[in-house]
Formats: C-alpha cells, structure tokens, sequence
DNA sequence: GTATCTGCAAACCCTTTGCAATAAG
DNA sequence: CTTATTGCAAAGGGTTTGCAGATAC
C-alpha cells in the first residue's frame, strides 16, 4: 500500500483540526520535502523567495508548529542563534554526527538507545515519548587538517 | 590526591590565556557551583544580585564562553527561548531525561553510548569529542495525572 | 603603566504579534 | 458569509557590543 504523501497528511491534519489549507503553506511544504537537508528558516525563506515566489517569514514561523504539531518535521539542533530543523515523515528515526569544524552531518541510527529508553521507564517511571543523540567530533578530513597544522 | 576547585581550575585557565582574575568573576563561578541545579543567565543573575551583589548580565554573557573553554559548564539544551547551562567540573559526564509536563529533569549515566561512539568512529572516521543523549516523557506523577483526565 | 574587565545602554538578531486586507471553505 | 490566513511592520526577548571609566597584574 502507497504511503500518503506529505502534502496528504498535512492537509489531514488541517482538516481535523479546523484549519485552511493555502498557496502558501503548499509552497513552504514543498519546499521543505524538496531536498533531504536540514533548514532553517532564513535559507527556507531565501531557498522559496528565490525561485520567484512570494512569502512572508511570519508564514513561515507560523506553519513550522503546526508541521511539527502533525510531525511532518522536528527541530534538531539550536546553533548559531537560530533553530534548525529537519523534515521526518517517512524516515526512519536518526541520530546526528557533527563535525565541529566544517559542520558536517552525518546520520546514523542506533537501535541501542531504546534499550537504553526501556531502563529508564523502569528505573525512573517516566512514559518515554522521545530520545534524541547528539555526537559532536572531529570528520576524517577536518581530523586529517588539524593533524598537519601541529 | 585532593581535586582542583574549580576556582583554581579557572585560574590557571585565565593565566593561561592572559586573562585576569576579577572579583565579578569569582562571585559568579561561586554562584554557579553553589548550586547542583542547572541554570540560566536570568535565574543566575537574579540570584547574585538578590544576594546584595552587583553584577551586570553584561559580564555574565562575557564569563560563559571562558567557563565553556575551561571545561568547567556546559549549555544543556535550549529552551523557552535562552540556553540552560548546568556546571560539569567534578561531575561523572551524565544525560538527561526530561518531563515535557512539569520539566523536573532527572540525571542518569549510560555507558552504552561508549559503544555507539566507538562504533561511530569506526564507522564514520571521525574523532568522537562529545555526546549529548537527551530523553523526554512523563513523569510518574505527570504521567498518572493524565491518566486521570482522559 | 598597559591591557583587560566592568557597567551601561544601544544594537542585533531571531521570533512573535497586532492589524487590516485577503482568501478558504 | 464567516473565520482563518496573509504580509507588513512593529514589538519582544535573549544575547552581543561600543565605549569610557575602573582595575588586575
């Protein structure tokens, strides 16, 4: 069975909970689906504005709740003075792998950590709803760089 | 062998670097291991300054960057629009695991991720620096009040 | 003495919000 | 038609910065 596009699943999500599906949002979606990167809200909004299509960055702050709220995306990781997100429908659940110096990211998946969840709804009670790991170091060629310069 | 203070700690840290040792400084690293609690530049400041001792924030968002480098605090996640610190010198490295209803935050150590970065660097090449493991839920009590209302 | 540090206030930047016009359902 | 959404511009809130005076070394 096909999965449910996005666009699908956002428009499910208005429908339930009274809201309007517009132009705009369609384009901001698209946009984010476009490519599998990480955005934030100045490139998404240079990224849309660029190929000649008008949008306000009030439309834009004001739609990434409700994509997350429909879990159409998730913020990652604040850096820079600024959040950066990722879109998730339809992957799998990752983890990062930062490089420190040129910013790379990797991603990898760690099954390991829901293990790690189940001995924490025992040992402390809590109802685990979410994990998220966060490694930071040093890619080969970053590495490679600041071997040679010492 | 007695451990170094963490006053001692940024001492040499500044001399190091041509700094200067100020009593601004030292009122602020004090107030920040006072405490086991987490904190932020707001709480930190009010409660210096609750104490009878002016401090500027000014100062306080000059002092972290150093206290970052030092090793002696580090941010642990973003939230309601600033950063929250919590002081790590002297500390077993340890995650978090957060009520996303009531927010009390409880501390636990997972060796496990020892293995995922091994792995990591096996994987990836990279020269792992830092991990950052952070789980959110309901608490108990949050958890059985839901239970409650629904 | 010289360079760093301080407080203050202004500047900065990301994000949110009030408002009047527009558009979805 | 009614109510949500839009763009704009202004406001908000955390953080940074320029500056002149104070202070560590």
């Amino acid at each position: 069975m096909r999965k449910k596009s996005e666009l699908q699943v956002f428009r499910e999500y208005l429908q339930k909970n009274g809201l309007r599906y517009t132009k705009e949002r369609e384009n901001i979606i698209k946009e984010i689906f476009a490519t599998h990167d990480h955005f934030d809200v100045d490139t998404l909004y240079l990224t849309i504005r660029r190929k000649g299509i008008h949008i306000s960055k009030a439309s834009i702050y004001r739609l990434l709740p409700l994509l997350i709220d429909a879990g159409l995306i998730q913020d990652v990781f604040f850096e820079d003075g600024h959040m950066h997100y990722e879109h998730i429908y339809g992957h799998e659940h990752h983890c990062h792998l930062r490089c420190i110096e040129c910013r790379k990211i990797e991603e990898f998946t760690a099954p390991r950590l829901n293990d790690i969840d189940r001995e924490l709804e025992e040992r402390f009670g809590f109802k685990i709803l979410d994990h998220k790991l966060e490694v930071k170091g040093l890619c080969p060629e970053c590495r490679e760089k600041i071997r040679k310069m010492t």
